[in-house]
DNA sequence: GATCTTCTGTAACAAATGTTACTGCCTGTG
DNA sequence: CACAGGCAGTAACATTTGTTACAGAAGATC
């Protein structure tokens, strides 16, 4: 377990830190696909990831969803953060994006380490602030651009995020996660090929120029 | 000066950092349509609003806006604290609503607080936890929620934050905040008025069922 | 191989939103 | 009062997005 989180957090925080957090920290694993964390529910524990993608999610009150953006390895959700310290319930579905390992705190400790640790702080501060820039990010794409170009972030996004240029996912599967319908993605998505940005296959999706 | 913090901030702080407050902070008075923050701006103090309103705003690359949501009495915007804390460029625009007052806070001080008092450890969190819902409800009106409704939840904000049923604007300045265009929200703003949810007149809009 | 399910392509249409253009009205200013 | 400028109403149309329906292709199962 140790070199894992050195590994992955050795260079942000101090030694003392890192031997607490292999102190009381629990090592995780999960699968692609793996409700994390979902909506209206309370959070005892907060997960620091070590591998692997999650994707977070808001929905609608009935049926809709919406991704809002990806958390890799060394990051944490500081929206989890707030739902810990605040004791409040979840305003966002985490989902793993793919198959992955993380270290679960315990929340006493978070708020312990707040007043100890200046590089959890620090940490903390930094979370929030990526996250804000995330959420903003989210918005400038459905406020400000349209589907295709939405489409295309996306496609980019996964590709990024999974490393690699083939993207094994259905078009109904797209449209969930940008809140749209399978056939205006369907109908983008064949644009694009013709475009000659991508090439499309049954459950995959090849990114051709990135 | 001490009235007007005690008044607004007493429930919240201790004595020993509302009497730092009182000694550090200078206070500031600002008029409707004043830009506070503006994008891509260091800010080196950090204001904490004892009267009035403040909205926050997205600006689009080229043209868009976007009203993301309104501050009010006894809030502070914990992004432009991202910004103060971490030496960034503020990622949004926040004009004043109405008349108002703020007493303004040196950088230093706050992060000072932070190791010191445990309110202020608090209100930080807690303004970090309430931006996160605003931004999310935001994302909700625009991903989820169609022109109608939108424009109907932001006449009923307007209307609570100005604390008034006679909203004072035009249709063009609307558009502009809800980043669409004066055709449409004329369209649907008559739209209501025949439904007799609504008044026109000229330069304002008159809710009637609220 | 026959059958079933899932996925994709496509057409035809509906609804929402955006754009352009023109009109008349109100109001402040000279 | 005349007039200019900003504001609101409306029509006509374009574009984007969503919906319904159906057909064929790919893959899975028996």
């Amino acid at each position: 377990m140790d070199e894992l989180i050195i590994n992955t957090y050795g260079g942000i925080f101090e030694q003392a830190l890192i031997e607490e957090i292999v102190s009381v920290g629990k090592l995780v694993e999960f699968k692609e696909g793996d409700v994390l964390i979902d909506i209206g529910k309370y959070i005892k524990t907060m997960p620091l990831l070590i591998r692997g993608a999650i994707k977070i999610m808001r929905e609608d009150f009935d049926n809709g969803e919406l991704l809002l953006y990806f958390i890799e390895k060394g990051d944490t959700c500081s929206m989890t953060l707030s739902c810990c310290m605040g004791d409040k319930k979840s305003e966002i579905r985490a989902v793993a994006e793919n198959d992955g390992l993380v270290v679960m705190i315990p929340v006493g400790k978070m708020e312990e380490w707040m007043g100890r640790y200046k590089s959890w702080r620090a940490f903390v501060f930094q979370s929030y602030d990526s996250r804000f820039k995330e959420l903003l990010s989210a918005i400038d794409n459905i406020a400000f651009m349209h589907m295709d170009q939405r489409l295309y972030n996306y496609l980019y996004e996964k590709s990024k995020i999974n490393n690699t240029k083939v993207i094994t996912t259905t078009h109904q599967e797209i449209a969930y996660e940008l809140n749209s319908s399978r056939v205006v993605i369907s109908r983008l998505l064949k644009a694009f090929e013709h475009e000659g940005k991508i090439k499309l296959n049954r459950n995959n999706i090849e990114l051709l120029r990135s």
